[in-house]
DNA sequence: GCAAAGTAGTTGTGAAGAACAACTACACTT
DNA sequence: AAGTGTAGTTGTTCTTCACAACTACTTTGC
């Protein structure tokens, strides 16, 4: 019954975003990195929109990585964040102005300094916990169960890769 | 049939990144998401730094659409985007400005616009085009052959799903 | 020991981007 | 012809980002 009206394969069908075919990005791993990021972003910023590290890109991992490794440099949260040192100490900055974590000299290392929760910073690391358990549940529902493995394994591997290559 | 069952131990192993674990992301789609998008948009901006439409986050897709769609309304470019009047109309000052694209009054609306690329914005595509191309062989070749497809597959599906239920 | 070079983190600055709201202009409906 | 809805612009304000210059401390080499 169709027959007449397409012959485009099976896996290689037209692929329409909003009715508009959108040329070489169709398939674009970027395409669809860029485009998921900008909408889980969003979501994510909906969620958290009332806390204190909303927004922005590196706030939730720096207050994970100082509530799981007491003592933590500045530099080591900017390794795992991919990010410059003053990136970083401006996440940073903005924990410690909210009486989330606090600074301190490292001890056997002046120039260092070690980072540490608060019991405000800790508490608010379980609230986020659980939002981002919310947020896998509920937005990522999309993805189907006997695809979740593979997909999750694909993406391991692809951030591994990539990070490799940047170092 | 199915030979995708060889199973890597990797995925069983503690995941460190720059030698520490990091909580509860370390299981979380948004966080490799994220983190993905991060590596690759930075990777766009320098292979595209000289160009007028690097950086940001709509510029490619405009130029794209409008190359492929004469006459094409701006509604119709924040749909594919996912962005508001506002900031599709700011992208497309940028094209405008930089004599990529002109804007006329749509005919038969008169509330439209109808976009056009311009000879230069045309030439430009094509550039980008190969940047975009030489970018998926380049940066993506962490992605083993053999996961390629499926990765893609899953990407397009969680894609999908996300958007339709954004609107 | 002491100068030189390297490392850790901060500050300054200027350019871009993002969200929201208010506004003009036109089209469709009744 | 009035009211409602749609298309797009402008204005404002708040962040974010990248780069460079700077201070302070540590390590190395002679």
């Amino acid at each position: 019954m169709t027959a007449a009206h397409d012959h485009t394969p099976e896996d290689e069908q037209p692929f329409e975003i909003a009715g508009l075919r959108i040329d070489i990005l169709e398939g674009a791993f970027s395409w669809y990195i860029r485009s998921i990021d900008f909408a889980v972003s969003k979501d994510l910023d909906a969620r958290m929109g009332h806390l204190e590290v909303a927004k922005g890109k590196g706030k939730i991992t720096t207050l994970f990585l100082i509530d799981d490794y007491p003592g933590i440099r500045p530099s080591a949260i900017a390794g795992v964040l991919m990010r410059d040192r003053p990136a970083t100490g401006r996440i940073i900055d903005k924990l410690v102005t909210a009486g989330l974590a606090t600074r301190e000299t490292h001890a056997g290392d002046a120039r260092a300094q070690a980072l540490h929760i608060t019991p405000k910073g800790h508490a608010l690391a379980e609230e986020v916990r659980e939002i981002i358990r919310q947020q896998e549940r509920e937005f990522f529902d999309v993805i189907p169960d006997e695809d979740r493995d593979q997909f999750m394994r694909l993406l391991k591997r692809a951030y591994m890769g990539i990070r490799d290559k940047w170092q």
